[in-house]
DNA sequence: GTAATTGCAAAAATTTTGCAGCATT
DNA sequence: AATGCTGCAAAATTTTTGCAATTAC
């Protein structure tokens, strides 16, 4: 794979890159797959797993460990955390950041130099708290 | 799998869950695997899955998904959150809570009841920095 | 004795990789 | 033309499951 080289607009690429812009969940590398292929009927999932690596190397994307085995991406890069629902399992976004810095709520617990962190909420979402 | 029935001390239980709890760092299937390995050589790995299944839907331990893969777990129940090293993958527990209610930080961005949340800070652990 | 649990082996699920040919720049 | 990318197939990894035998209660 490559490192350092341009990256080329590929169909695939760009079909895999429009279709997690345009989907509002979190989808996994198959579910993606799934979609791109309605369109790209040839294209294999050995391509979307290299693409969503690559692309979350460069930073276009994001790579989410949100629990449950898989791994999900997600094309929004602006500052946002995930609720997660858990009941259902449903993950949505959350917009906003912590009002104070977590960097210094914790400076003096470890010795590591913190580069940025992970909000996950847990919760019971709309749909499951009216069941 | 029993789902309502008493849990029953095996040794096999009993090993595993005393080699998570003196482990400080937060053990892959695998490793705890390995650990347990030692003491019980005819333990199967997919006992060690199913106890850890099991140990977590009970809540006497904790399944984490950090990124990276793999799961790991953890015997600590009190409240911590994690740090991950971007360069080694190396977990580490952070100490306390944050200093302010993240419930109302994000009360108005979802429609979510929020029970809890988790945090996982991302940096360069003390041992890559210095490299 | 009964029901939970185990080991083993096999299967399932998810992700990665080698390679020859193709496509973007 | 050069090199990044793709599809395919095979391999590697991680987790789950069926089943007969065993064990804790």
């Amino acid at each position: 794979m490559s490192q350092t080289g341009a990256l080329r607009e590929t169909r695939q690429r760009v079909v895999l890159l429009d279709e997690l812009r345009r989907t509002k969940s979190h989808p996994t590398a198959d579910e993606l797959y799934q979609l791109v292929k309605r369109r790209l009927p040839r294209i294999s999932l050995a391509t979307v797993y290299r693409n969503l690596e690559l692309l979350s190397r460069r930073g276009i994307i994001r790579k989410l460990d949100l629990g449950g085995g898989q791994r999900r991406f997600d094309a929004d890069n602006t500052s946002h955390h995930h609720v997660r629902c858990i009941r259902c399992g449903r993950v949505d976004d959350v917009a906003g950041e912590l009002p104070i810095s977590v960097e210094q709520a914790f400076s003096d617990k470890h010795g590591y130099q913190i580069t940025g962190y992970r909000l996950e909420l847990v919760g019971v979402c709309p749909q499951c708290q009216s069941e």
